[in-house]
RNA sequence: UCCCCAGUAGCUCAGUUGGCAGAGCAAGUGGCUGUUAACCACUGGGUCCGCGGUUCGAGUCCGUGCUGGGGAGCCA
């Protein structure tokens, strides 16, 4: 007999005889001649309530069953006497198919996310981290999708890579040398003994293989995992984390804002239409303004102010702010924070940075001192996404590239794109765990990712 | 890496001016004719984060280390 999935049982319209559920016990409730048990097999947050009669020939037995249990149920789909639910299941027969000690750590009142964490590995057992990873399932899923429906090609990037790409943050090392013992040559590490022949790290943006593909496939994107070695320890940052980047060949910053803004759009009124009840999980115990809110992220528009004019806003702002408002510096949190949660109330997206404060790459502006780069900025999060027309013209990209002290050399595959056909490009990146922050109300990054990693933490 | 806060039962926490270690939930046992994070009764459960110090006496005060959380920087 097949097994059928809790999630098709409870939207079940009529009574279903000969059903067979699989899955674990949640809670059991004993009354005189039978017993109430809570079954969820992870396939939506609802349970199924099943009920047990002591005629069953190992009632017994079952009446041990505890909260982490896994059981096989045969019995028939009827509906329920009690009020709480539409349809209930009486079992004909309760296969024990292993029963949890006493020691299970999750109880079936509410735990705290900081407890949770340390049980990483069973953590998806509870309600919540359930609608956690199933919202990030079909968050993913819609990432496909709408890049897909929009003619978007999906690159694999590479995770190893041989160059430091853009030199955001620090990066993990890849070596298969002897750590006790290296080779050297002049008194450092001689890399042209390690596996690559030279020194080779874990991927921190996918951004400069996705240029390469835009160039040949007009519309691209990747999704996979980045890393960042930066010993950075809050609530919004991880070592290991998920970034979608997509890249658009003969587009500019503007085509690139829309995008932006219509992924976002797009993402989140999805999620409101396929994933409701467990959202609504979110809505109920984490942040009750959270339906309202992601009704504004998913149909107002963003507003789109340029950096100068949100240093002018942020100066007249009245606001004490511990860090100087100047021309000339990266926005801090404190600024950010005070765009999106006090001025707009909303998304907001600033373009057009001072050059100093962004990488080689961003495409510089005719009044030679700002780029085309711009960033969507959400309340309570800060950055979800950074992004840029990309410079085209290989000489300004050279002197950029002197500038900043990086070396040619390195880039001569990157610099070939801009000899070759070269077009006016635009990308961004988003970063995959803070959206999801966003679509569930959750404060902490370590919270919508299956098994953080950051520093001194790789337990699992 | 810097600043701030916290660490007491399996979990969430209380513990007064330094004076016998507490509650709720969970767990175990029993009860209850339909429950909804069921309910009622009883029972068991402690390295008060580690180390050192002050004191007649430290969960409480001091120092230090570890762990967790929040904020900052870096960014997505």
């Amino acid at each position: 007999m097949k097994r059928t999935k809790i999630s098709i049982l409870i939207k079940s319209d009529k009574p279903r005889d000969n059903v067979l559920i699989k899955g674990w016990i949640r809670t059991r409730r004993d009354s005189k001649g039978f017993s109430f048990i809570e079954v969820n097999d992870g396939s939506c947050l609802k349970n199924i309530q099943v009920v047990a009669d002591n005629s069953l020939c190992n009632y017994e037995d079952i009446k041990k069953l505890a909260t982490g249990s896994a059981v096989a149920i045969i019995g028939s789909l009827v509906a329920s006497m009690g009020a709480g639910q539409k349809w209930e299941m009486r079992a004909e027969t309760i296969e024990i198919l292993s029963l949890a000690p006493d020691t299970y750590p999750l109880q079936k009142k509410r735990h705290s996310d900081e407890f949770l964490r340390t049980i990483a590995h069973l953590r998806p057992r509870t309600n919540k981290y359930g609608a956690v990873f199933r919202i990030r399932s079909e968050l993913s899923y819609a990432i496909h999708k709408f890049f897909r429906d929009r003619g978007f090609k999906y690159i694999h990037s590479p995770i190893l890579t041989g160059s430091d790409c853009e030199g955001a943050g620090e990066l993990f090392k890849v070596t298969t040398l002897d750590l006790m013992n290296p080779p050297t040559k002049d008194g450092a590490v001689d890399y042209s003994l390690d596996f690559f022949g030279k020194e080779a790290n874990l991927t921190v943006s996918g951004q400069l293989s996705a240029e390469m593909f835009a160039l040949a496939l007009g519309d691209v994107y990747t999704f996979g995992p980045t890393f960042r070695a930066e010993n950075s320890n809050t609530r919004r940052h991880v070592a290991e984390f998920w970034m979608v980047e997509p890249e658009m060949a003969f587009c500019d910053l503007t085509g690139n804002m829309d995008l932006a803004e219509e992924m976002i759009k797009y993402l989140v009124a999805y999620l409101m239409e396929e994933c409701l009840d467990d959202l609504e999980l979110f809505a109920k115990f984490v942040d009750k303004g959270l339906m309202s809110t992601l009704g504004n992220v998913a149909s107002s528009d963003y507003t789109r102010l340029s950096y100068e004019e949100a240093v002018e806003i942020l100066s007249k702002s009245g606001e004490k702010f511990e860090f100087d408002i100047d021309f000339g510096k990266d926005l801090q949190s404190e600024h950010e924070r005070y765009l999106t949660e006090h001025h707009f109330k909303n998304p907001v997206m600033v373009y057009d940075f001072p050059k100093n404060i962004k990488p080689f790459y961003m495409r510089l502006n005719d009044d030679n001192k700002t780029v085309a780069a711009m960033d969507v900025l959400v309340p309570k999060i800060g950055e979800i996404i950074g992004g840029s027309q990309r410079e085209e013209r290989l000489d300004v990209l050279e002197t950029s590239i002197n500038e900043m002290g990086l070396s040619k050399e390195n880039y001569w595959w990157y610099l070939d794109s801009r000899r070759f056909g070269t077009v006016p490009h635009s990308g961004f990146g988003l970063g995959f765990e803070r959206l999801l922050m966003l679509a569930t109300g959750t404060t902490n990054i370590r919270d919508v990712i299956p098994f953080p990693r950051t520093p001194n933490s790789i337990e699992f």
